[in-house]
RNA sequence: GGGCCCGUGGGUUAGUCUGGUCUAUGCUAGAUGCUUUGGGAGCAUUUGACCCUGGUUCAAAUCCAGGCGGGCCCA
C-alpha cells in the first residue's frame, strides 16, 4: 500500500515539480484553471485573498515613498502607439550605428508588445474607425496624460503607481501566475526633474523590491539586465529573479531607468526654476502575481502549500475539538479568536462538522503557517495545542498565547527563509571552465540541467551570445552582488569583480 | 518557433488498439438520513459524464477529417 494520505488528494510529489506545480494550485484551491480559454484562470477567494496582500504589501511601501495610487483606462487608441514605435526604432538605429558591429549579437530580438496585444476592433456590430487594444503595460496611456499634468519644476517629482489587470496575447505555454494572458499587474511610474532623481528613485525601488520579498521569504538575484534584454526606450533595466527549485529562474520584478527617451517621445516638459524648459527623466517598477506564483514554487512540500506569515490569508486556524460533547469548547475558542484578532493576527475558525484530521489535511495542503486545537482536555489544563505547518507540534499555555502564538508564526517565517536559502545555494553553482581545442569550445565537465551558473565576465554582446550558445541558457545580466576580489572574466580573461548568471529562465 | 501526448459525471479513472446487451466501470467529491469527532470513520439511499461539427457504417465513447480546449518536452 503506498501512503494513502498523499493518494487522496493526488498532489504529486515535489520532485516532480512541473506537475506538481500545476496540481497544487488548484488543489489548494488559489485558481481555477477550468475557464475556456488558454492562461486565464479564475481566482478562487484563498488565492485572490493571497495576491491581495502581496498587494498590501506593496502598497505599504507606496505609501511610504510617497508614491499616489491612480487608474488609468484598459483601452489605448493605436495612434498612440506611434509614439512608442518610434521611439523604439529610433534607440535601437542609435545603438546598432554606436556599437562595433562584431560587438553586437547576430539576433537581435524585436521588443516591443506589437505582436501580443489583443486588438478591440468593434463596437458594437460597427467597425471602429481607429481600433483600440488592451494595455500590455501602461506606459502609453500615463505618459500621454502626464506631459499634460507637468508643467512646472514644482509638479516634480510625480510618483504614481496602479494595481490593474494587463493583457498579453501568449501563445507559448501558460502556467498559472507564471505566464498568463490577463496579469496582475503592479507598476509604479516616476517622473523626475534630472538624471539622479531618477537614479534615486532606482535605488529606492531596489530596497522596496527586498522589503517585498523578505517578507515573502524569497532569496533572488538582483541583476543589471543586457542590452538585447533591456526593455524598449529604457537606459537600463533591472530586474530580481527567483529561483524556483527546478532551477529555472523567474523574474518576479523590473525597474527601469528612462532617462529622458520616453519623456522625448511624449513631449514630457517641465519650466525649471530659470524658466528654461527640459525635458523630464522617468523610471517604472513593474511585479506581478509571479510573486505568488514562486512564493507557491519555493515554499510548498509534498504535502501542499506553506504560506509565509506576511500573506496568508489565515495565520492561525482554529479547530474545535469534540465541541458537541462540551458546550465550553465553542466559547473558549471563540474568546481565542478574539485574542488573536485584537493582535491584528488573521484567524479562521473551522467550525464544520467534519472529523478534526480531515481540517488538519485540509489546512496543511493550503499552507495554514499555524494550526490551533482546542478541545476538552485543554481547557481542563489550560492549554491549547499549536501545530506549525513547517513541523512542530507542540502544548502552550493559555495564559500567554498572544506571545505564543506571535513567536510561532515567526518562527515559521524563520523556517521558510532557512529552507529557501538552502535551495536557493544548492542550486546556483559556479560555472565550468571553458576549454578551447583548436577553434572548439566547450566547458571542463558537463553542465547540469536545473542549476543557475555564477561566473567572473566582462565580454561584449557577441561573447555573451556564443556562451548562451555554449551553454543553452540565457545570461541574467550583470549581478549587483560583485565578486569581493578580480578574478579572470571567463572569456576574455581579463580580471574582473563583474559577476554574471546563466540560467534556464521562465 | 518545433515536437510529443490527451479530451468519458465536480475531480480522477476503466472501456478506445480489435465498432455491437456500454442501458458506460471503480475511487473520490456532492446531497439526504443515522452515526461519529484529539490527524483523511462507518452504513444506507441518491444526483451526476462519452469536447464540438461533419464523415464512414446496419451500428461510433471507440475509426477518419476539421475545429475548439488542455498538458508536457525542446529551441
Amino acid at each position: 500500500m503506498g501512503d494513502p494520505k498523499k493518494a487522496k488528494r493526488g498532489i504529486p510529489p515535489k520532485s516532480e515539480f512541473n506537475s506538481w506545480y500545476p496540481s497544487i494550485v488548484e488543489i489548494a484551491d488559489l485558481v481555477d484553471k477550468r475557464y475556456p480559454i488558454k492562461g486565464m484562470d479564475v481566482w478562487k477567494p484563498y488565492g485572490l485573498k493571497a495576491m491581495s496582500l502581496i498587494d498590501t504589501l506593496a502598497r505599504d511601501q507606496m505609501s511610504v515613498t510617497n508614491h499616489h495610487e491612480h487608474r488609468f483606462p484598459l483601452l489605448v487608441p493605436e495612434n498612440l502607439l506611434d509614439k512608442e514605435n518610434k521611439l523604439v526604432s529610433r534607440l535601437k538605429a542609435a545603438r546598432e550605428a554606436g556599437v562595433d558591429p562584431s560587438e553586437l549579437r547576430m539576433e537581435d530580438v524585436d521588443s516591443g508588445f506589437k505582436k501580443e496585444v489583443y486588438w478591440v476592433t468593434h463596437g458594437g456590430e460597427n467597425e471602429l474607425d481607429s481600433p483600440m487594444f488592451l494595455r500590455p503595460t501602461s506606459e502609453t496611456p500615463m505618459y500621454t496624460m502626464f506631459s499634460l499634468w507637468v508643467r512646472s519644476h514644482t509638479d516634480l517629482p510625480l510618483k504614481t503607481f496602479q494595481i490593474v489587470n494587463t493583457f498579453r496575447y501568449e501563445t507559448k505555454q501558460t502556467r498559472s501566475f507564471i505566464r498568463v494572458r490577463e496579469i496582475h499587474f503592479f507598476e509604479a511610474h516616476t517622473v523626475h526633474s534630472d538624471e539622479k532623481g531618477a537614479t534615486d528613485q532606482i535605488s529606492e525601488d531596489a530596497n522596496m523590491v527586498q522589503a517585498i520579498l523578505h517578507d515573502l521569504c524569497l532569496p533572488n538575484l538582483v541583476s543589471k539586465r543586457p542590452i538585447w534584454d533591456t526593455f524598449p526606450g529604457a537606459w537600463y533595466t533591472m530586474a530580481a529573479d527567483v529561483v524556483m527549485p527546478n532551477g529555472r529562474t523567474l523574474q518576479v520584478a523590473t525597474y527601469h531607468h528612462y532617462r529622458d527617451q520616453w519623456a522625448k517621445a511624449f513631449d514630457l516638459k517641465y519650466e525649471d526654476p530659470h524658466g528654461e524648459t527640459k525635458f523630464c527623466h522617468q523610471t517604472t517598477f513593474g511585479m506581478s502575481e509571479r510573486l505568488l506564483g514562486s512564493v507557491v514554487g519555493m515554499h510548498g512540500d509534498d504535502q501542499g502549500l506553506i504560506m509565509p506569515p506576511a500573506i496568508a490569508p489565515f495565520q492561525v486556524i482554529l479547530l474545535p475539538i469534540a465541541a458537541h460533547v462540551r458546550e465550553d469548547v465553542m466559547s473558549e475558542i471563540s474568546t481565542i479568536k478574539d485574542r488573536l484578532s485584537k493582535l491584528g493576527i488573521r484567524t479562521y475558525l473551522d467550525d464544520r462538522d467534519v472529523r478534526p484530521g480531515v481540517k488538519h489535511f485540509d489546512w496543511e495542503i493550503k499552507g495554514a503557517p499555524i494550526r490551533l486545537e482546542l478541545g476538552p482536555r485543554d481547557i481542563d489544563s489550560g492549554n491549547c495545542v499549536i501545530t506549525e505547518r513547517t513541523g512542530k507540534k507542540y502544548d502552550v499555555k493559555l495564559e500567554t498565547l498572544e506571545d505564543t502564538v506571535s513567536a510561532a508564526l515567526k518562527s515559521v517565517a524563520d523556517e521558510l527563509r532557512y529552507r529557501a536559502n538552502n535551495v536557493f545555494s544548492s542550486l546556483v553553482l559556479e560555472l565550468p571552465d571553458i576549454i578551447s581545442s583548436g577553434s572548439d569550445y566547450q566547458f571542463s565537465s558537463p553542465l547540469s540541467d536545473g542549476t543557475v551558473y555564477s561566473f567572473p565576465f566582462c565580454g561584449n554582446d557577441s561573447d555573451a551570445e556564443a556562451l548562451e550558445k555554449l551553454s543553452g541558457l540565457t545570461m541574467l545580466g550583470e549581478c549587483v552582488e560583485n565578486y569581493p576580489e578580480p578574478r579572470k572574466c571567463i572569456i576574455t580573461g581579463i580580471p574582473t569583480t563583474n559577476k554574471h548568471h546563466l540560467a534556464r529562465m521562465y
